[in-house]
RNA sequence: GGGCGUUUAGCUCAGUUGGCUAGAGCAUCUCCCUUACAAGGAGAGGGUCGGGGGUUCGAGUCCCUCAACGCCCA
């Protein structure tokens, strides 16, 4: 660690020691948390408060890999509840004399942003339509309902990508600075920004030359809507109605029919086989024979399949290029033709398959040109019973249905040509490397690794990254043209890394002009675009400007902690470690910190759609940042937080009454800051705070910070209630007298070492009350240390002294309530039992107790109990 | 179907390697305008720690089992 002496030195600050002194005159008359909130943001903006200091090395560096949120929507409390954890830890570390390296970075980039832009100004992007200077949108916000999308060009499309997403990060970088993030802004990137297109496109160019991205042209799940591949971590099972058919083939030889169950009768003129269990006697006579399809009469072959589930069903399958993923698998296997009906819109397409040849089957298939894949079965369904080749009525079932999480319709099987990076979903090896490298990373908390492994070994494929979108990072390569046109897919040509980033549909390769593009003997650029999660997979290496400044990479990488949400671990997470293992041979960071959902009030997790959503910057204003912080920092580590107002009332009240304490105590009077405390009770109070602070400084550099306010407040409350209260008279003596002297320096230790404390979960309220008193910002002051608080304290802990006076007060308060009259009533006699050892603590407490109890007389005596008990006589005249 | 988590006061949650009579905040009730703070303070009531079984001198805590709820994966 580095000593708070060297820190400062090198920060070339000129910090007082903590609990120096200052003259009074800062300390407001009535304080209030007012305008803290925008004073401060501009005092830490004008003085760099949370600049990186990028003279520090390795060890002498705090780097997170903050998650860049997607600017298309907008922040939640979920954002600033998880923010808040990670920028506690933040400004411990800088506390302890670390330099952090804290970026931001707005995820711009990929589908979320294109849907905003088409909503918000009613356009869609249509490659074919020229670039038109000028463009003014039909509308900027809100189209009305009936509004039919302007097709607009790729480059007016990504230009008004541009525009919105501008003025949505602005909204997005008031709300954390007000939320009190100390972040440092200078540090910002966007993924879409010409550096971070030049670090995805690098990435994937070192993929490539080393095997470990390739093309191939194979079956892909497809979102008919979007138009797009998409890969495994982005699908979600829903669960969907649907309807078992049971369908009559009829054997080729004329002996009778074999039936089948399926759900997807639609497919039937796709057709291409049918496949039954290895085991099963029913079907084990029809392997390598023959049947044909009922309404297209195509005569497919009948396999063995262990893939194939006895009990489902007839126990035979229809297999069809492609109903399923099975079909696949199957299709490949066993090498079956390929009968494609579904086109890349979800519609069944003009031309009938190979094989379909039969003048009835043509007619019926016809009639399902054009329609989709709902409407297709409807029809087929229909014409199966007209031809009574369909055994019963169709049987409702529920099932899991693999939808894009993103869309709406279930996705389709079609054949196209992608791009995929290896991440161990082929590749046993790789697979136990990526797992490895999980289990050697700290997960917080930890029960969050059997996420990570049980996703990884659960990969059935490599990582899929093209996507056939417009607003992205391009594929950064050409392809060759033969001379015949044809395209050369298997050696394309990549661009030199000092070229990046480039657009293959408006740059040429070299060795290429553009009037080369699309003409035999020439090339064509790569038309898709890589998948965000391609880009954002290398946050690490954006923010740390990887390979453009790799002064700072070595300074930062790898980081420290990756926090972000515990829905995102096998997309987001498991990417960044997939890049970084194969680029950089090691993990990307040493921590990963899994937020938890927030909740409404009823346990239900908040989303838009059911209309539970609360605005942050409506509370900012109600209870302001730092009680909006005290909620979220109260959530410990990675639990699901309920929303909750009346957290953020007790955060407010908190705040408060660390302005009005600070202010008794540095207005109760002067005293030397050589000054040490010499009352037993001032003596123990510190050693009590002591322990919070070594109790905190663990809690913290195990990140858990809510352990952090807990301990603090807790001694907050009792210092303030009891000690406070206990010693407030004596401190109010005359300067010389030691009793004061000794209430006085207590006082200012402890109350340096709560701002402290307090200050990485409370920034603004902290920042406030320490500038009445000390120069600098409390966020760039040491974080405190038991030692500096107990230092030439004449006497050790003595927690039985502080329980056994606070028993006393205590039990004098408590006659008081009973009696139900005032606090300040005067007690002319008050008679203590209490066990030995308490006697001597109380009497050595005496006078603070008669002080803080109004008490005139007293007497006690030893008990046998460790209980201590008062007999109280109030004065007649009290009200 | 596999994995993980949760279950403690009316509510939200602490409870560390097993160890005094199980704690806090909120809410409720009573009282107090007191010189840092009424956007405050002093006090009170409220729990067979999800059920059952086991280990132990001792279990909220460890083991087994069942249940409910939630999440991830298939």
């Amino acid at each position: 660690m580095v000593s708070r002496f060297e820190w400062r030195c090198r920060r070339g600050s000129a910090l007082l020691p903590a609990y120096d002194l200052r003259p009074m005159s800062g300390v407001p008359e009535k304080p209030s948390l007012e305008n803290v909130e925008s004073k401060w943001i501009e005092s830490w903006t004008q003085n760099a408060t949370y600049a990186f200091d990028r003279s520090a090395t390795r060890d002498g560096v705090f780097a997170i890999d903050t998650p860049p949120p997607t600017v298309s929507g907008s922040l939640h409390m979920g954002h600033v509840f998880s923010y808040t954890h990670t920028d506690t830890v933040a400004r411990f570390w800088r506390m302890r004399g670390k330099s952090v390296f804290y970026p931001m970075g707005w995820d711009d980039n990929g589908l979320p942003t294109e849907r905003r832009v088409q909503n918000y100004f009613g356009v869609s992007c249509d490659a074919s339509v020229p670039y038109a200077a000028h463009f003014e949108p039909p509308f900027r916000g809100d189209p009305p309902k009936d509004h039919r999308a302007v097709p607009v060009s790729r480059p007016n499309f990504i230009e008004l990508c541009e525009e919105l997403t501008a003025q949505d990060e602005k909204v997005f970088e008031d709300l954390f600075r007000r939320l009190g993030l100390s972040v440092d802004w200078s540090l910002l990137y966007t993924t879409i920004e010409d550096r971070s297109r030049r670090a995805s496109q690098r990435g994937f160019l070192r993929n490539l030359a080393r095997g470990e991205a390739y093309t191939q042209e194979a079956p892909t799940l497809w979102d008919v809507d979007f138009r797009t591949a998409v890969a495994q971590a982005e699908l979600e099972d829903r669960d969907r109605p649907g309807a078992y058919h049971t369908i009559a083939f009829h054997k080729s030889d004329g002996s009778g029919d074999v039936l089948i169950d399926t759900t997807r009768p639609e497919l039937l003129p796709a057709c291409v086989a049918l496949i039954a269990h290895p085991d099963d006697p029913r079907y084990q006579p029809l392997f390598g024979k023959t049947v044909r399809t009922p309404l297209f009469n195509v005569e497919v072959p009948v396999y063995a399949h262990p893939l194939a589930q006895i009990d489902k069903g007839t126990g035979i399958a229809m297999c069809c290029t492609f109903g399923d993923l099975t079909d696949v698998i199957w299709w490949r296997e066993l090498q079956l033709q390929m009968r494609a009906i579904i086109s890349r819109d979800g519609r069944i397409v003009a031309d009938a398959p190979d094989g379909l040849t039969d003048a009835a089957g043509l007619a019926h298939y016809q009639t399902l040109v054009g329609k989709s894949a709902k409407q297709a079965q409807t029809a087929i369904a229909t014409m199966l019973s007209e031809s009574g080749e369909m055994i019963g009525e169709p049987r409702a079932i529920t099932h899991p249905v693999k939808f894009y999480e993103k869309g709406d319709r279930p996705l389709e099987i079609v054949t196209s040509r992608q791009w995929y990076i290896r991440n161990g979903g082929r590749d046993a090896a790789l697979r136990d490397a990526l797992l490895e490298r999980g289990a050697a990373l700290t997960w917080l908390p930890d029960h969050m690794r059997h996420r990570y492994s049980n996703w990884v070994e659960g990969l059935n494929g490599d990582w899929l990254v093209s996507r056939q979108r417009w607003f992205g990072v391009p594929v950064p390569v050409w392809y060759s043209l033969d001379a015949n046109g044809e395209t050369q897919y298997d050696t394309p040509l990549v661009p030199e890394e000092s070229r990046l980033p480039i657009d293959p549909s408006t740059d040429a390769p070299a060795g290429y002009t553009e009037d080369q593009r699309g003409k035999p003997g020439g090339f064509i650029g790569d038309p898709d675009v890589m998948d965000t999660w391609a880009t954002s997979s290398l946050t690490p290496q954006i923010a740390g400007k990887w390979e453009d400044d790799n002064d700072l990479f070595t300074r930062v990488f790898p980081f420290d902690v990756r926090p972000q949400g515990h829905d995102i671990i096998r997309t987001w997470l498991f990417s960044t470690m997939v890049r970084s293992h194969l680029e950089h041979g090691t993990a990307p960071w040493t921590h990963a910190a899994l937020s938890g959902w927030i909740l409404d009030p009823d346990r239900k997790k908040m989303s838009k759609s059911k209309g539970n959503v609360v605005t942050p910057s409506d509370l900012f204003d109600s209870y302001g940042s730092d009680a909006v912080r005290y909620w979220a920092v109260g959530a410990r580590p990675g639990v699901d937080t309920a929303f909750s107002e009346d957290q953020m009332k007790v955060g407010r009240k908190l705040a408060t009454k660390l302005l009005n304490v600070s202010k008794f105590v540095l207005g109760i009077g002067d005293v030397d800051s050589s000054a040490v405390p010499t009352e037993p009770i001032d003596i123990a109070m510190l050693h009590r705070l002591a322990g919070v602070v070594e109790e905190a400084t663990v809690a913290f550099e195990a990140f858990d910070y809510a352990r952090v306010l807990e301990r603090t407040e807790a001694f907050f409350w009792w210092f303030c209630d009891d000690y406070v209260e206990l010693v407030k008279t004596r401190g109010y003596l005359e300067d010389s007298d030691p009793g004061a002297i000794s209430a006085r320096a207590a006082l200012r230790r402890a109350l340096s070492t709560l701002q402290r404390l307090f200050a990485p979960l409370l920034p603004f309220a902290t920042e406030e009350v320490w500038s009445w008193w000390q120069s600098g910002s409390i966020h760039q002051a040491a974080w405190p240390t038991s030692d500096q608080l107990t230092a030439a304290l004449a006497t050790g802990p003595n927690e039985e002294l502080l329980d056994a006076i606070c028993a006393a007060i205590g039990g004098i308060r408590r006659a008081k309530t009973e009696a139900k009259v005032s606090q300040r009533a005067v007690v002319t006699e008050a008679v203590f039992t209490a066990s030995p050892d308490a006697v001597g603590a109380i009497t050595a407490g005496w006078t603070d107790i008669a002080n803080a109890g109004s008490v005139e007389k007293w007497s006690i005596s030893p008990s046998d109990s460790a209980e201590v008990t008062v007999a109280v006589t109030l004065a007649p005249n009290n009200p």
